[in-house]
DNA sequence: GTCTATAGTGGGATAGAC
DNA sequence: GTCTATCCCACTATAGAC
């Protein structure tokens, strides 16, 4: 990325992400070649790959798109002090800014299992977005109703955030019109959080989620 | 891939294999031509198309083997009818015959999570591979001293198997010496698990698990 | 049926002139 | 910053040797 960002490279810059989203949609990711999305884009190949290192770097700002759409479209979801509503309504904001999305989401998604790569949503690049992405799950927990032991609460968002990672993963190779079934899967999946969270004032049970969360823990520290 | 193998084919296939697993472990999967694999192989390249379709199919070698030797590996875990013991062996032994190809195996699951690639380990494709996987937890729940409701019983396997691909996806991740932190993992999760699915039998759990046993009869079935 | 040799296409990525 | 020219490699195609 240049440092020094003129009017006109903005210009370029965003005209390249703009084609490649156009391509990207129409044709697919696979199919969708760095030479005709620098045509689309009216500029030179060389000059695609000044502004980008590659194509995987031009999926990057389609996450961006998607993870600030996701955090606008939650916003509705903190009107209500109701735990499993919120959580509800941020995963469901999810599946309906993603779906426009979908057929070629898809073949983005390789990248997260791929350690080496920045897209993961696991590597440091991407440490900015899954903060922003985890922080919807901790504003749906922090301002509900929910009562649990503080140890539970301070590593739920980061295991909420981990629940929607495998939504997500669902919602990928969901094919089902308009992902219905990504969306049957979080009508049943919230209200058995909300009770397994709430079952863990049980003498029995709090024994189990104490040496879970130490799990965590340890699995975090070292 | 030719209908009658003579012995030759046999061998000139299983020599292809050989040098790209090789390969694959000097220089990683992207590092690796097809030129070299041929090359190293001592056949054209020509040749090395006519047995595989492509490089991603060199990769599905892979996978078969590491199912065969975790599937021998898995043997010794059903010595002991103690269900903890029996699960932690299987879920330890993937970690044992894995290790060798950690350093580029992770380069791999990027197809895993393609939903159009038959690599996939949900994709149809590879539903022999995954069948066998989920083989090794089915053995290993029904030999066991395992007391849970049949219905939970019957899903078992295949919410191991589930649970089996995160920690793969963690081993994945994993760059801790000899994949220590895997076996953290693994040594932590086994006894939640155990003490999780013997709970299932309390009154007030009991529910919550029917209910999740029938979301994923749900979600199977549409 | 097994394999080689060779020629070619397409596309990701880069070097260096301007 | 932008271009043209080029490299490299996955993959295809084909003609034919054995």
């Amino acid at each position: 990325m240049p440092e020094k960002r003129t009017a006109k490279a903005e210009q370029t810059r965003a005209g390249i992400v703009d084609a490649a989203m156009r391509l990207f949609r129409e044709n697919g990711y696979d199919a969708t070649t760095m030479r005709a999305i620098a045509d689309e884009a009216g500029v030179s190949l060389g000059s695609a790959y000044y502004y980008f290192s590659g194509k995987e770097e031009l999926v990057q700002a389609f996450y961006d798109q998607i993870q600030v759409e996701h955090a606008t479209a939650a916003e509705a979801a903190y009107g209500t002090p109701v735990f499993a509503d919120r959580l509800r309504r941020v995963m469901e904001a999810f599946v309906d800014v993603a779906e426009p999305f979908h057929d070629f989401g898809g073949q983005f998604f390789k990248n997260a299992a791929d350690p080496a790569s920045p897209l993961s949503p696991f590597s440091q690049q991407s440490a900015p977005a899954r903060q922003a992405s985890t922080d919807l799950f901790r504003r749906a927990v922090e301002g509900s109703d929910l009562k649990v032991s503080p140890a539970l609460r301070a590593e739920l968002p980061d295991l909420l955030w981990l629940l929607h990672m495998g939504v997500v993963l669902f919602w990928v190779h969901d094919d089902s019109p308009g992902q219905r079934r990504t969306r049957t899967l979080v009508a049943g999946l919230v209200p058995l959080v909300d009770r397994s969270v709430r079952l863990t004032r049980l003498p029995l049970v709090r024994g189990l989620v104490d040496d879970g969360l130490g799990l965590v823990r340890q699995l975090r520290g070292g």
